[in-house]
DNA sequence: CGTGCAGTTGAGCAAATTCAACGCTTGTGG
DNA sequence: CCACAAGCGTTGAATTTGCTCAACTGCACG
């Protein structure tokens, strides 16, 4: 059911407004969601990886754009179908309710986030990242500094700056800008709260 | 259908974390939904007047806490009722999903108002007061300059500053703490793009 | 007529941004 | 194979923004 599409890092998966035709699965790689302001300034909603869906809106249109943050395959399954399906089928109808009660979660989550300082943001971000790791100490960054930067509502100065201290601190090892190794989550854990 | 239940300023109507055995509408007044931090910091996650539902969750606990603002009369509605009539009538399940989709657009508009600065998220709150207010120009704040700041994810130093540069600037007037007229709503508009 | 709370205002400070320079890696053309 | 431009990330200095701490005002309530 549905069609897999491969993307390639950087392009547009669907723009803000459009018609939403499609909910979308992750196969593989990383999708971000993401807003432009008119000045320019763009806020990311959200990184979704292996196994996430994203793109399932109630109303008929997309309220935030999504691209592929690195080479990307996935699933694109027609809205019209499930909808088809959620009406005559109750479990299916009470799973589409729950996705969007998880993306009211991240989007939540989110919230909190972005009401905290940049050390708080940078460890809340590490901690996400590390959950959704293979090896749970280690994360491999598939987004730029300018995409984490977006995410948190902070500047790419900032991030770089506040990873550098966390390194210094030995939170963290940074043997590539893409490599992460955490040292010491406790810290960061109290650091997020 | 449901009970009516008079609470008091201040008074809460439930805590985070606790089980989720209603769905309430608002019939008068305003109520805050909120978390506290470890270290005492406050978010509001949003403020809910005449006709706005709210406490729905698909988890079976809250996950924000609910107190009055001012006065209310609150209908409390059986959430395990509600669910019942859902599994057999699929206009309710659909109005459900629905309110959870809409509460995941506040919360989006939310994420955007807290990646600005402190003057466009108060040119974006007045307007959203003003939207709800009868008259258009006019607004009667429910709430107090704190319950503002933990909104906006401000000081109430802030608040209060901003509001006094805005009334300088003759964008609104402020014959009382409380009571706001919108003088140049263009201006605010373009604060909030 | 005080007392207390909510809101405002000011001064100094801390945090994050802006602007600018620099280093490292990568890819391309000579 | 090397030179060199381009992009990404880091670092530094100056500036701006919002926060902290403190004093003060006005209003409501006893």
């Amino acid at each position: 059911m549905g069609t897999v599409i491969p993307f390639a890092h950087g392009s547009e998966i669907y723009g803000a407004n459009e018609a939403a035709e499609n909910v979308y699965a992750v196969l593989g790689g990383v999708v971000r969601t993401y807003k432009v302001l008119e000045d320019g300034r763009r806020q990311i909603g959200s990184f979704y990886s292996t196994d996430d869906i994203f793109g399932l809106e109630i109303g008929d249109a997309h309220d935030f754009s999504a691209e592929a943050v690195n080479d990307c395959k996935i699933l694109a399954v027609k809205r019209s179908s499930l909808l088809a399906l959620a009406s005559s089928n109750n479990e299916i109808a009470r799973q589409l309710w729950s996705l969007t009660a998880a993306e009211l979660q991240r989007a939540r989550t989110h919230m909190m986030l972005l009401m905290k300082s940049a050390q708080e943001r940078l460890a809340m971000f590490l901690l996400e990242m590390a959950k959704h790791s293979i090896a749970h100490a280690e994360i491999d960054l598939p987004m730029s500094r300018q995409d984490i930067a977006d995410y948190l509502g902070l500047t790419i100065e900032t991030v770089s700056r506040t990873l550098t201290q966390f390194s210094r601190e030995a939170i963290i090892e940074l043997p590539t800008s893409r490599h992460i190794f955490l040292r010491n989550s406790a810290v960061l854990s109290r650091l997020s709260e």
